[in-house]
DNA sequence: AAAAAATACATGTTTAAACATATATTTTCA
DNA sequence: TGAAAATATATGTTTAAACATGTATTTTTT
């Protein structure tokens, strides 16, 4: 196992509090490369993949895209064009919300949701990280507390 | 405090281990956005004050390009530009490495480490997550046993 | 020593994120 | 009701990340 201290090559911090935000920081994009590294395989990117789920959930009904936003990993995303992307890759389809003229109904395909299932076979979220269910646990809730607050 | 489920409105997964990929990528972003707005107040960005940082801990001595690049928290960056930028900020200054003409020796400048100590002055890294002592061990030690085997 | 391989970095191009602003519609409220 | 505010989304522009390729130099190999 590579402690942070390695991976970065930086023995000292000026505090545990500033070495976890780093390694937090540091996992997460070695987590997201392996993810779009994978996903990439399949044409999409991850917040394309993270989309496609957040539809997947409420198919085979809409969802707006202020819905889409409000529930992606990453908030300051520019949910019109990634939609306008997976629209012209025939993933998800768009609509003007009849009750709301200012909405957009969105809506899954029957391809987007055959890609899902074809990621769903090769995806083995189980192995992405080394971490055991106590584990994984643990680490959840320490995140959770992580953002309390601030 | 707010749970990932509630945060992004998501209330099962396939399994924790997928809940636990889905919170450490939604939690570094919310990190990052709260760091990104801070650095922004100071004219630089998140990546930018990374490399400041780490040359920083060679002052006053140099480090090249490939050195820097290798103790980035995204191994992905594009360091010959990021470097552009804080020369053209005059924050580092570079210069061809006499031993190794192909490599650069990389400094930052007076200018630069004034603006870290500037920026020391209002970041505390001890609030930026709301944990203990403890708990933030706890939570570094997770980290680095997600990244085991890979 | 010369050719091949590796290394360090720069640069061109495509794609996406970041930020601000615009437009249409709906809601609020004076 | 009608003006003001809020909402949902689209779009223009700047900046940075992603990916591939190019160039000079050094190291390795034969």
């Amino acid at each position: 196992m590579k402690r942070i201290e390695d991976e970065i090559q930086q023995q000292t911090f000026t505090s545990i509090q500033q070495k976890v935000v780093v390694n937090l920081i540091y996992t997460s994009h070695w987590l997201e490369n392996k993810q779009q590294e994978f996903f990439k395989t399949f044409g999409i990117t991850g917040q394309q993949f993270n989309i496609l789920r957040i539809l997947k959930g409420h198919y085979p009904k809409s969802i707006s895209g202020t819905e889409i936003k409000s529930r992606m990993l990453d908030r300051n995303s520019d949910v019109s064009r990634l939609l306008d992307r997976l629209d012209s890759k025939n993933l998800i389809t768009k609509k003007t919300c009849p009750n709301d003229k200012r909405a957009t109904d969105v809506f899954i395909t029957e391809q987007g949701i055959a890609l899902l299932r074809e990621i769903d076979k090769f995806q083995k979220y189980d192995r992405l990280l080394s971490l055991s269910a106590e584990e994984a646990n643990l680490l959840s809730d320490l995140l959770d507390k992580s953002r309390a607050i601030g």
